[in-house]
DNA sequence: CCTTTAACGCAACTAAGTTGCATTAAATTT
DNA sequence: AAATTTAATGCAACTTAGTTGCGTTAAAGG
């Protein structure tokens, strides 16, 4: 059902995103909003946001989940089989626009596919 | 320094993964044998295992770290960027062999490459 | 303004994984 | 075959991400 009421938690989280596609964990997006929201709030608003199509999700690294805007996937495909990447200089992560082909196989029938890089973004090149 | 004196704990979580190709987290480890070591020693075995090359290790979907016994990659080039499939259907955790083309692109250097694939395997399809 | 109930904060909880420390048991030496 | 050494083990206590129940707050609509 998603969400149901802009209340000042929410727009705090959404727009702590900003515009870019940078993922955040709960703890990032606590520490930007000087932890004004409590964590089980931010989680639940994030559930409701990823329900509604507004983010998504993935598992970074250390069994910590990330979240991001998404951007492309507006419309009605929420295809998030894209690529996400972790800069080891600037320790960001960020959503990649990058199409990924499923590896075909004769014995595996690919359904969906993570795929988390690690390299050096753009900027830190 | 790894490994250093063949207890038998050491064999019993070693040969837990069998000849097979499959991914193991601790919990299923300690199922297997019947809770019969320590929690804490098998996460301490399976350190020194991946130390000496003869298991690898990723994170899975829900914040569990795999496991898996190193086939391929025996000798000097210890590349565990091969590709981890999860079968939706008997749930199994599969290390594949094929090979991935990692996706080039002007704006990253991509290093690295974590692949979690998921879809139906040989055996349920 | 009043009512409804989604959203919130808090405390308590779960589960994966880690750490310190005393004890046990491989491996090596006598 | 002892005695010695110290890697490995078990336990309890801890850390951190994430969840749940419940009483309270506040957004939205009439
Ligand atoms: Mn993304
Ligand atoms: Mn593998
Ligand atoms: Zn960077
Ligand atoms: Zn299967």
């Amino acid at each position: 059902m998603g969400i149901q009421r802009k209340t000042k938690s929410l727009q705090a989280v959404y727009e702590a995103f900003g515009d870019s596609n940078e993922a955040l964990s709960v703890k990032m997006i606590r520490d930007r909003l000087g932890e004004s929201v409590n964590k089980t709030t931010v989680y639940r608003l994030l559930d409701r946001l990823e329900e509604d199509g507004m983010v998504h999700s993935f598992s970074g690294e250390d069994s910590v989940t990330f979240y991001a805007r998404c951007h492309a996937c507006k419309g009605v495909s929420h295809d998030h089989n894209h690529p996400h990447f972790n800069c080891v200089s600037c320790d960001k992560v960020l959503c990649m626009e990058e199409e990924v082909v499923l590896p075909l196989s004769g014995k595996f029938k690919v359904t969906e596919a993570r795929i988390f890089l690690k390299g050096i973004c753009a900027e830190c090149a």
